[in-house]
DNA sequence: CGCCTGAAAAGTGCATGCAATTTCATCTTG
DNA sequence: CAAGATGAAATTGCATGCACTTTTCAGGCG
């Protein structure tokens, strides 16, 4: 159920500030109050949802900042796991990561944006398990969840999917040389970008757009 | 009552493995089950304690290749603070973090270790609050309080005190200077440092040692 | 003597009910 | 007409009770 919730939050299906009480919630899933409620916890305990006594839980409106702060938060740990692979990955690791990067590339020939964001979303999974460091995993995954739902239209921008590619060639470049430095720099400004890409929609009131 | 519970955890008064039975707990704070619930729940989404459908929650038990992997984090994530400290402090944070430091040399000089400790991480904390990023702030400290269990004894071990201090000197310098690699070179070594001065109690099956 | 079996005890998962707080609409007042 | 006061409805916080699962332990069996 925290799950079912967590991916209303992050899929968009629900906005910031929408309020999330309980009735509703258990009548939704057919539960009492009480497991709504332990989940709400757990909600508000991985950041998807404010919590304040005696108040319903209202999905987290982040404030620009703090958006930024993600954003940024996001660019390091990447270019952590990209360094980290790039050292660390087996040779088996490698050859995934190339091969199913190559792919990818018929997907960008096609523009079939879907395909390429689940694509992508794979893409950057391997990154973060090929730096063998399971804490940094978790951070990561966690932080990544939580920027879905301003990273999601990004590949509606003109030209983006080919510019993920290619930016994702540079990081398997480097990452296949062993090559460190390069990965994490190649794998910071990929995120830049993603950044760039979804501050267009964050100022144009996307979904996730509203901040306080 | 999170609050008090993540306390005893991490000061160690609760050792790895030990069950918290909802029934006692609610006892020991006079509430009754429900709330206990709760507070187990965000403790469990907070990697404290493991919760396993129909049974006890346990104080989290971490194996040694996940400490490994906490303190690698640590030493990535403190070695990210203070480059952006170096980056990015105001003059009158710097300020205060070098007279701190300094101000520290006596309690060296007395062999005070509760109070270093003390000081100790007032000096990491200025340096988390230094990078101007509080998603990364959130972070470090989450991971911080998680390892602490495993750091408690660190500064009885002979000289380690003055290491300590002499370490933090590097990294305030680098700081001062605005040379953010190095800044990060310093940081990120004082946390192997930490996790080399800890790995001996874990070793010796001090509190928190149990693994998996 | 050790191991299996099963029943009792203990503990968790969830529903329900009541007190306390918040919220919202309505009424009152300057 | 706007701003504040007021009371009822809605909602949260917590206690309690019951069903179900796990654990424990005593007795029987090999």
């Amino acid at each position: 159920m925290v799950r079912a919730i967590a991916d209303m939050i992050v899929t968009g299906q629900m906005l910031p500030g929408e309020k999330l009480d309980e009735v509703s919630l258990a009548g939704r899933f057919e539960v009492s109050r009480t497991p709504v409620r332990e989940a709400l916890r757990e909600l508000g305990a991985m950041g998807l949802v404010d919590r304040e006594p005696n108040r319903s839980a209202v999905v987290t409106t982040v404030t620009e900042t703090y958006l930024h702060s993600m954003f940024e938060a996001m660019a390091e740990l990447e270019a952590i796991c990209a360094r980290l692979s790039a050292e660390r990955m087996t040779v088996d690791e490698r050859r995934t990561l190339e091969l199913e990067h190559k792919a990818s590339m018929k997907l960008v020939h096609t523009g079939a944006e879907e395909d390429y964001a689940a694509h992508n979303t794979e893409f950057h999974t391997r990154l973060y398990r090929g730096a063998h460091n399971d804490h940094i995993f978790e951070m990561v995954t966690q932080t990544r969840a939580r920027l879905a739902p301003f990273r999601r239209a990004q590949f509606r921008l003109p030209g983006r999917l080919a510019k993920s590619y290619e930016e994702h060639g540079r990081i398997v470049i480097a990452i296949m040389r062993a090559d460190g430095t390069a990965a994490a720099q190649a794998a910071y400004s990929h995120v830049e970008m993603v950044s760039d890409a979804s501050a267009v929609f964050v100022a144009t009131g996307e979904p996730g757009a509203r901040s306080t």
